[in-house]
DNA sequence: GTGAAAGCGCTAACAC
DNA sequence: GTGTTAGCGCTTTCAC
């Protein structure tokens, strides 16, 4: 690859000076039509391509939003091995020709993805490229200040940033966050209303099906699963209920954490009526589990996630939930960020997104149908 | 948001100069203990964020890839509401509390989908960022070449760029296809042995399932489809079969062509005895249709597809096709992108990976088992 | 180990 | 309509 040719390269071959060779990039009404052509004719001659580098340097834009996106995988959380999904043969067939490494291979797509998927959708149709940065857990804080350093503004996942280094970034380039606004962070968020979906949901539970003796069972400790959490408890305190709550440990810690959940609880003799968890992949990795355990769902226990992912409904039985409305939360993302780089004094912005109550088999809902 | 503090506000803070500063951040052994100490609580304290612009065009590298995707929503492709999934409730149940825009909602991950996800971790891997361009039709050819100058090397699917665009973007950086090299494009490629999978899956109905009369069906006229159409034929050929040949109109074109090939073949009562399609989207939208027609697959016709997507493997009857390793062939990308970086005046490079048959139920290989 | 200075390629006043 | 010019923030020799 020959030096790249530059501004000073077509203006010399097309006769013109570097102004208008810009200008006919970016402004071709101010420009003469035939100087226009001789200028795109001396790019094209010359294999011509404008360095974003350069312009986004002399006029303090790069034209790109950032997301920090990061791999369950990789990441020490659960992924969809663990979900409650009827034997899908991703297997070979009798000939099978080649091996299939099917490393990190994800079935179906997962919170995070969907909401990706969200932005960027948005980030294009206004005209926005998008710079995602990932990967593990190694320097996360200077792959993610990196990534920031390329971008009008940047959208995280919750707990993927440590807290001070997401304050340094959104210093200088408006941030947002998918979550529930944590506390005083000065940070614009995008969420739905965890609480009121939960409380929704276990009211549903208590109400429609008499279930009394609950738990709720969760990984994290995000703002989000806590107001899960707390609207599991609202619902349960107003209905007189015993609240009771289990962490969920992280993949990688131990063996099979929902197994070792549902054997504790099915050795002791305390399996619960229903089985309310903080996320989907909880709830299926906790289904699965109850199907090793010979347990039947939702006839012995009702199982109910919250997100919303596809697996829920590929599941058997399928997972009554709370959907969030994941594409749409990540155009929000994008939304907001570009409303806050037209307004950089303004005040962070936060939006609640409503959420959905998807009631299917794995609360007894509807009955399981052989298909 | 404040003047965004530069090397020199930093440099001035910790009373060094601008040299310092950078070799605090890129060469940290190059500088003495203290004196990186002060710098970096000056950087802290200011809110120093390196710009990704300025280094850039020092330095001549943006440290990013590039991969130009584009959405088959949008885009006049099919789409997964076409796939053969046994009734998967998306909706919503009894009490759903809101609306579910479910606008562009992408059931299962796609052929680009599980590419992009191979070039995003594999980009992370290696320490590089992605910037990925996309939208629909308006201007492609414009974002493409935004998408070209703010990275050291792209990546592009084919047929979504026009060729000269590509040329002339490979003159200045890398640029690698996923596809089938199509002429003396002098564009590095990543891709499958087409011809090779398809001619064996066509053997195997021929030979395994004795079915004589088969039809090829697929949509567009890339390189790829070709070359599997070619396996195709020299399938038959070589068994003294007849070919036959049907393009699958463009979703929009009209309201439903996998129904309409279908009906007329009903009606012509030509329906043939295997039906082979170019991708595995064509393939569920052919059995959907054939399902719509009350023609029972694998029994009455054999279907089957090319890919590998998820959406196969939860069909039903599941979908006999050759598989792509996607996720392997984005890394690919990535990996033939920096070694074209390092190595700028060697000619392209293209890799083939292998494929693998998987035989499921829908050309009869596995009874279809209710579950 | 640290500093001075010369660009990198482009944009946007401002002059003509 | 077009040209001149002064930066934009950083990297990187090359001196010291």
């Amino acid at each position: 690859m020959a030096k790249r040719p530059t501004v000073y390269d077509v203006a010399e071959r097309a006769g013109v000076s570097i102004a208008t060779v810009s200008f006919t990039f970016r402004r071709p009404d101010r420009v003469r039509n035939s100087t226009r052509e001789a200028v795109l004719a001396a790019a094209r001659a010359l294999g011509y391509l404008p360095s974003a580098s350069a312009r986004g340097l002399a006029d303090g834009r790069t034209g790109a939003l950032g997301l920090y996106s990061f791999d369950y995988l990789l990441d020490g959380a659960h992924h969809d091995q663990a979900v409650g999904v009827p034997a899908v043969d991703t297997d070979a067939g009798a000939s099978a020709s080649h091996d299939d490494p099917n490393e990190g291979f994800r079935l179906f797509p997962l919170y995070v993805d969907e909401v990706q998927r969200g932005v960027e959708l948005e980030c294009w149709r206004r005209g926005y490229a998008l710079m995602i940065g990932g990967g593990s857990h190694v320097s996360r804080e200077a792959v993610v200040t990196d990534v920031a350093g390329r971008v009008d503004g940047l959208a995280v996942f919750p707990r993927t940033v440590p807290h001070d280094v997401l304050k340094h970034i959104s210093r200088r380039i408006p941030v947002v966050e998918v979550s529930e606004p944590s506390d005083e962070d000065a940070l614009s968020h995008v969420t739905v209303d965890n609480f009121t979906g939960m409380r929704a949901l276990t009211e549903h539970l208590v109400q429609d099906h008499g279930l009394r003796d609950l738990l709720f069972i969760g990984t994290s400790v995000m703002s989000d699963i806590e107001a899960r959490f707390k609207g599991f408890q609202a619902s349960l305190h107003a209905a007189g209920l015993r609240v009771a709550r289990q962490p969920l440990a992280l993949r990688g810690d131990v063996g099979n954490p929902a197994a070792m959940i549902i054997g504790d609880l099915v050795g002791a003799k305390t399996l619960p009526e229903g089985v309310v968890c903080a996320t989907d992949q909880d709830a299926l990795a906790i289904m699965d589990a109850l199907a090793d355990a010979g347990i039947d769902v939702p006839r012995q226990v009702a199982v109910t996630g919250f997100d919303g992912i596809v697996a829920g409904c590929i599941a058997r039985p399928t997972l009554t939930t709370v959907r969030q409305p994941m594409e749409q939360m990540g155009r929000a993302v994008v939304d907001i960020l570009i409303k806050r780089l037209a307004h950089p004094e303004d005040p962070p912005l936060s939006r609640q997104l409503p959420v959905q109550i998807l009631l299917r088999e794995s609360c007894g809902c509807r009955t399981a149908l052989a298909h």
